[in-house]
Order: C-alpha cells, then structure tokens, then sequence
RNA sequence: CGGGGCGUAGCACAGCCUGGUAGUGCGCACGGUUUGGGACCGUGAGGCCGCAAGUUCGAAUCUUGCCGCCCCGACCA
C-alpha cells in the first residue's frame, strides 16, 4: 500500500534507504558520511542503550568518559593496533582559525599543534594510558568500565547506520588480574550481545571467534555474533575482544598481586554501535516499511479514531481515554493520534510505515456494538475485539509479536544455513545469499583465496560448532570443524 | 581511489539537445465538500536553476574549472 516504497526483492539497498528515510530515522547530513539521526530514529537506539547499559550494570560494570582526542603518540604504542586504523583517522593539526581577510575564516599556520591529535577511532589507548594510574595492586581490579561515546572512522563509502564516518556506540574496556578472568569477561559480553540481540532485537545471532584475518587491530581474540539479513549478507552485530597483555605492556600497566610480584594486566574491549539500526531495519522490515519489535518501539500501541464530526470524535476519545490510561500503567507507550490534519487511511499507512506494532481503530460502528479493530504490523493481519478489556489483550499481544517476530527471522536464517562440501555448490549458494557452514583448512591463504574467487568471508568459527572430520572446501585439506561465510556488510 | 548517475521551490522531477516571461506533481497556508486503507475542488505563498569564470545583446540551457550528493566496486563495525 505504501507510495513508492521500493520492493525489496527489487532493489534491496534503496528499499533500505528509503525506509530510513521514509520512516523518519535519519538522513544524510551536510557533512560527508555522517549522518543526522532524527528523533524517532533515536528513540529507538535511546531504548537500545537503556537495555544495553541495564544488562552492563546488572553484571557489574560503571560508565565513564575518556576524550575524544587521541594524542598520535598514544595511537602508536600498539603496533598492531596503529596499523590497523591508521588509514581511517581524521587527523586535528592545528587548535585555532583566523579571519582570511575575505569574510571567511582561515586555518592559523601560527596555531600548529606541537602534535596532532586524533580523533578516537576507537578508545583502549588513551583509557589505558589512564588506566596506568588507576591500577598498582591486585585490589584495583578488576575496573569494569564502559563509555557511550562517538568515534570517526574515515570510511570511503558509507551507508546511513551500516557505515557512517561518525557513528554512536558503547566500548567496554576492562582490566583483569588474570588471563583466566579476562577471558570470562569477553566471553560474558558476548553473550550480554547476543541475549539482546535475540531477546530485545528479536533477531537470531551465531556466536563465534574471528579469523585472525578478521579480528580487531591490536587483540588476542575477537569474539563476535553474526546475524543474517533478508538478502542473504550477513552483519556483524557486535564484537568482543581478549586483548591479552598487548595493551597493559605497550602502556606499562602492572601491578602487584598476591604474591608481591609485578604482572601486566589483562584485558577487554567490547563495543555494539548504531550499526544496530540498520540491523533491525533489515531484519524484520517489509515492502510496506518498518516493523518493529515491540520492546524497541518508541510507540508501541497507536490508537487511530475514524469519525465524520467533532462531536463524535469526541464521543471516541471519551472511549478511548481509560484505554489509553490503562496502557500507561501497564508500562506500554501507546499514542491516540487524534490530529485532524490527515485521514485514518494516511494514518494507517504512516504508522505502518513507522512500524508501530499494534494500532487500534475505532470508530462509531465499533462504539455501537462495543469492538475495536486490533491490527498487527508483523503480520499485517487485523481483527474486531470487544473493547473491553482491550488493554489486557493488548499486553498479551505485545509480548505475542515480539516471539513471532523472532521466530520469523529464526526460520528466516534457518532455511538460509546451508552446510556444503562441494566447490561448486558452495559458490552457487554464496553467491545466492545465507550462510554457508563449510570446512576449512584454517589457513589465511585459503581464506583469501575464497574471498576473492566468491566475496564470501568467514564471519566467524562458530562457538557450538561440532567436531567433525571433513576436508576443506577449497583445498582438501584436514579440518575438524565447519566455520561460517557468507557474503557480508 | 576507479566506474556510472545526478545537482532547478521543503521533497520528487520536467525544461537544457535547438539560448529569449522558470514549470509540473507532492507537501505547505486559507476556504469548502469529504472521512472504516495514503480524499477532492478552489485560491495562494514559496526560486541567486550547486558555485565560479567565460561566450553572448541575452545563459537553467553553450564552454571550462571547482564543489557536493547518490549508486556499483576495492577497505571497514
């Protein structure tokens, strides 16, 4: 019904778009690659963060802030980890402008930077040269902390939440008497990631470990859930690093344990960002536009009156207040949308397209025989109820629409899994979209090799993947275990 | 950074080839008729045609340069 939508099955990136668009999310800003997130939009990732920053104190951890300058000398000190986002930094040299004598403004040559700061790409080295101060004894640790910040990441092609330049998330970094307890931590983050993903996104995720190919500048192991999207690419959700000692010896963190002895400290990063939007969007949305799970709805319950005449909206509105103040208790954010500026029918497909999960019409029919219209945005299905005791059927729904919204992505990325053992079958299944469970003979070359003959990578080696003895898809080779590719964001 | 497309009203676009009063639809404002799946009629407001230089009596239109955006690739969360 939606004007214009583009089809999924036609054009997936611009259906993508213009559900961003169209649903009131975000646009593209006057700045290349960043992008403005509107205030529906972000409501939404308002309402990721207050489940997110929930499940991150519930096991413990504090937020904090660090700057958002790097000093370059920070950035250096941990080579693998320079390397890695020294091509993707934007670089501030100089710490003042001046009039350029043409009614503009000039960069200052006199205010050079003695050196340049950059701006976080991600933050471990200046929360570790922090760290340094903050940890002598055993007793400091472990420090379980998390920012919510920006970074920047000078991307060359960037799309509206999949890849901005600037983008929102948390970053975790924790610090650990042992290697032991360090490796717990990722390990718990991981699965905080992947409970919400499923529980709150309602999307279905595999837990596994990066290829060192794949895996964070600077870490031992990078953790990571991989969730499949509706054109068969897979999208890294979220990652969680062990960085063993690396950053504790490049920053000369130690400290005293029980036996009086030195020891570096162990650590953790963990990070879900905005990119989050873009995996709901893609998860569960349709060609009429976005669907919602219900706990990430910034509306949950819209109520449309249809009517001729003031005086019987006025008669629908007394009928629908109780609803309204019942729903309010009850914890569900509901919306009587009685503006008069625009039709039910529009609003119908507004709120549709804004993927509100439940909307209630009601109109002078429904008053006469005491009903109300109960529509379902998943499932696009609608149907009459006695409106009384709506608000009680209305909670039970809700709870309802979020199960089956994950259990439509569920089967989704159950028929899209396929085990392959044979070359050609597994190009021709890449190349179709899913993902794809597959030996290999755990080399980097194999795995480049792969990449380059079909663009699928491994997204990851599944944490639960059985043992088993197979050859490798590429070169026959020994392998015990079947690791995940796909096609990837 | 390569390949392709595009910058004209808030949005989507036509006009450009062949230079001569800047248009259409949506949206917006007002009035009226409507109202159970994106209503209709009337009136009206809204523009430095991306920027700069050039050609010309005259440039949205022709030439050159610049800037920006989108899509597809290589890099990445």
């Amino acid at each position: 019904m939606s004007k214009g939508l583009p089809k999924r099955s036609e054009n997936y990136s611009e259906w993508y778009n213009e559900i961003v668009k169209r649903a009131d999310l975000a646009e593209n800003s006057a700045v290349r690659g960043c992008m403005v997130i509107k205030p529906y939009g972000f409501a939404i990732w308002e309402k990721m963060q207050r489940a997110l920053d929930d499940m991150f104190k519930a096991t413990g951890h504090q937020n904090a802030y660090f700057p958002l300058f790097v000093p370059r000398s920070f950035l250096e000190k941990e080579e693998e980890h320079a390397e890695g986002f020294a091509k993707e930094c934007a670089v501030v040299t100089h710490y003042r402008l001046k009039a350029d004598g043409e009614g503009g403004l000039m960069v200052d040559p006199n205010a050079k930077l003695e050196e340049e700061l950059i701006i976080r790409p991600t933050s471990e080295t200046v929360i570790w040269n922090a760290y340094k101060n903050w940890i002598q004894s055993w007793r400091d640790l472990p420090i379980l902390v998390n920012q919510w910040a920006n970074v920047v990441r000078w991307e060359m092609r960037t799309r509206i939440f999949l890849r901005t330049a600037e983008f929102l998330w948390q970053e975790g970094h924790t610090a650990h008497a042992t290697e032991k307890e360090a490796i717990a931590e990722t390990e718990q983050m991981l699965d905080i990631y992947a409970d919400f993903a499923e529980n709150w996104m309602a999307l279905p995720v595999i837990k596994g470990m990066k290829t060192p190919n794949e895996r964070f500048a600077g870490a031992v192991e990078t953790y990571c859930i991989e969730g499949l999207m509706q054109d068969g690419k897979a999208l890294q959700c979220g990652t969680s690093h062990f960085l063993g000692q690396n950053f504790a010896k490049s920053f000369d963190v130690k400290f005293v344990n029980k036996e009086n002895q030195l020891e570096y400290a162990w650590a953790t990063s963990w990070g879900v960002s905005t990119r989050l939007m873009g995996a709901l969007i893609m998860a569960h949305s349709d060609d009429n536009g976005l669907v919602l799970p219900p706990k990430l709805a910034p509306i949950q319950v819209v109520i449309v009156p249809i009517y001729k005449s003031p005086e019987d909206l006025a008669a629908i509105s007394e009928k629908v207040e109780p609803i309204v103040k019942e729903l309010k208790a009850a914890g569900i954010s509901v919306k009587f949308d009685d503006s008069d500026n625009q039709r039910s029918g529009w609003k119908f497909a507004e709120y549709e397209l804004r993927g509100v999960p439940i909307r209630l019409g009601l109109g002078m029919r429904d008053l006469e025989n005491g009903t109300i219209e109960v529509a379902r945005r998943d499932t696009l299905t609608k149907e009459s109820m006695p409106i009384d005791g709506v608000a009680e059927s209305v909670k039970i729904l809700l709870d309802k629409i979020q199960a089956s919204v994950y259990q439509r992505a569920l089967e989704f990325r159950d028929t899209n899994t396929f085990p392959v053992d044979d070359w050609d079958e597994f190009c021709d299944r890449v190349e179709k979209g899913g993902f794809v469970l597959a030996h290999w003979d755990g080399t980097s070359e194999t795995e480049e090799q792969i990449k380059e003959k079909t663009k699928a990578t491994i997204r990851c080696i599944p944490l639960n993947a059985p043992v088993e003895d197979g050859k490798c898809i590429l070169t026959g080779n020994a392998s015990d275990k079947r690791v995940l590719f796909a096609k990837a964001y």
